[in-house]
DNA sequence: CCTTCAGTTTGGTCCTACCATTCTACTTTT
DNA sequence: AAAAGTAGAATGGTAGGACCAAACTGAAGG
């Protein structure tokens, strides 16, 4: 009776994948139409699993995959491309770290498409963070330059119930610092900036910020605690311009206080690390070989 | 003699993993040892190649591989951890997708530590886009924000010969204009914000720029041509401020001129979609659901 | 009605085998 | 002796089978 099927089943009509490598089979066809085609479809991976994921990116796009939908089982699916059932979960991990498939044991488990590939974005800049392509000073750098955006278009649209979310979050910072609870505090003052990026209601920023802010945070904890007894003062001045709608204000009040934060870990890294924080520091001024394009 | 030997061989420590869930081992330790633990370590995944990747990813982050390192081969590596070399292929796709290694046949093939993990954020814009996360007037919307921070910062850093290099761009875009080659002058005027990212020195800025241009790049293509013969001479006043180190005139000019292309986007995708275009449109105003965190 | 337990479905893992590619080293030819 | 060709080995990619643990289904039993 009230028995509701939240994943609708798709029944896919995916095109069977052939890689059969045989030499033998692709010149056998017809040898006359060898006409000179102008424009060559780029072959790359060559690899099963790439075309796919690539296929069932393509019937997500389209649309005729939504968001909850439910693929049938790795055994249907093997046996709908063609592939054997271990090519194709090659296929199901790479569109699952996308974040866009979402795995599920069980009888009633399965593929389903997921909403967030946000993580995705978060792991990349980590990854890139841990690689060495992301300096801490650069990280520093766009989160404050990210940041000014933000604050100026939360302030355009926060209603009166952001503002009290926002005082809230203030408030429960400043009663866990009163218990020296520092994870808590330092928690709660990742969270605002969250809070402010969630404001511009849109998805890229927040995603980017909270990437960015993952990042960050891996970085804090590594370089141990630090001095930020100026923290809250400068939320509680900054929240006064923020709730009368001052956005230069507020964001001169933020960068200041992101400033002087980043001075804070900039000295601490070099004092404490020595060696290491230079790791993969060298590089030519301009044009990080991450952004050839 | 002149062998160069481009890639040392890493030979890991690696933790064997060992997954063996039969229940009967686990009690078996020590009964008197359930003290209260303060903290768990949140058991996620439980599944063999997620932790294989995540200690890669450990040995990456610590320095124990660096770009260029070749990993010990599939049958070498799934030994030491313990695994099929199925489980550890799927270990490998994960970090591959991430564009952490690099995956080469033939005798001296193998896993190589990459550098670039670009790719995996442009894809996963990529992604949020096709899945509907991300909307069309967001995605103008953020890139318009970030093209801002982005020209004030390549304007207080650029040099005579990057302006000669932009200024150069825009003559390509002008002689692929005069001669009726759509596509070419549509690649130049977005290859111009790929170098006011490039500019910026900063990775985080030119990833996010490259991934939200890839984005709007199939965006545009989807709707077709458009007119856009503002650009160009907004294009030439932007540079004149912008090598008289004028930011906020440039910032403004390019703001002016993007918000033209934003309302050209907009009005004509009104028109030719009609219902596909509001695919996954309606949503809570505030908190998109890639948001929860 | 609720609990319990066997059966089924499904992802996670393992194993073995084979193929195509790439490089090395040896052999053959010029 | 140099060049060309060839066999072999190493390595990623694919196949197809098997079993396990988790999660759901539904019937049996309280």
């Amino acid at each position: 009776m009230a028995r509701i099927v939240s994943f609708a089943y798709m029944s896919l009509q995916l095109r069977t994948i052939r890689v059969d490598m045989s030499p033998s089979q692709l010149p056998a066809k017809s040898k006359t139409e060898a006409a000179p085609i102008a424009q060559f479809q780029r072959i790359r991976s060559s690899r099963a699993f790439d075309e796919i994921a690539a296929q069932i990116r393509t019937e997500l796009s389209s649309g005729r995959l939504a968001v909850g939908n439910r693929l049938p089982s790795e055994r249907a699916l093997s046996e709908q491309f063609g592939v054997s059932r271990n090519t194709l979960r090659e296929a199901l991990r790479s569109l699952e770290h996308a974040g866009l498939i979402r795995l599920q044991k069980g009888a009633r488990g399965g593929a389903f498409i997921s909403q967030h590939s946000d993580e995705a974005i978060a792991t990349g800049l980590m990854d890139m963070y841990h690689v060495g392509t992301i300096q801490p000073a650069q990280l520093t750098e766009a989160r404050i330059w990210l940041e000014s955006v933000v604050v100026r278009e939360a302030c355009r649209r926060a209603t009166a119930a952001d503002i009290d979310m926002l005082n809230r979050n203030i408030d429960e910072a400043q009663e866990a610092r009163r218990r020296g609870d520092f994870a808590g505090r330092a928690e709660r003052h990742i969270e605002f900036h969250r809070m402010l990026a969630r404001l511009t209601d849109n998805p890229i920023m927040v995603i980017v910020m909270n990437g960015v802010l993952d990042v960050l945070t891996h970085f804090v904890q590594r370089i141990g605690e630090y001095d930020n007894s100026f923290v809250l003062p400068s939320r509680r001045r900054f929240m006064e311009h923020f709730a009368a709608g001052e956005a230069d204000a507020a964001v001169a009040e933020m960068e200041a206080c992101l400033k002087r934060l980043q001075r804070s870990y900039m000295s601490r890294i070099q004092a404490a690390e020595g060696v290491s924080a230079t790791k993969a520091a060298p590089r030519g001024r301009r044009s990080p070989p991450a952004a050839q394009r």
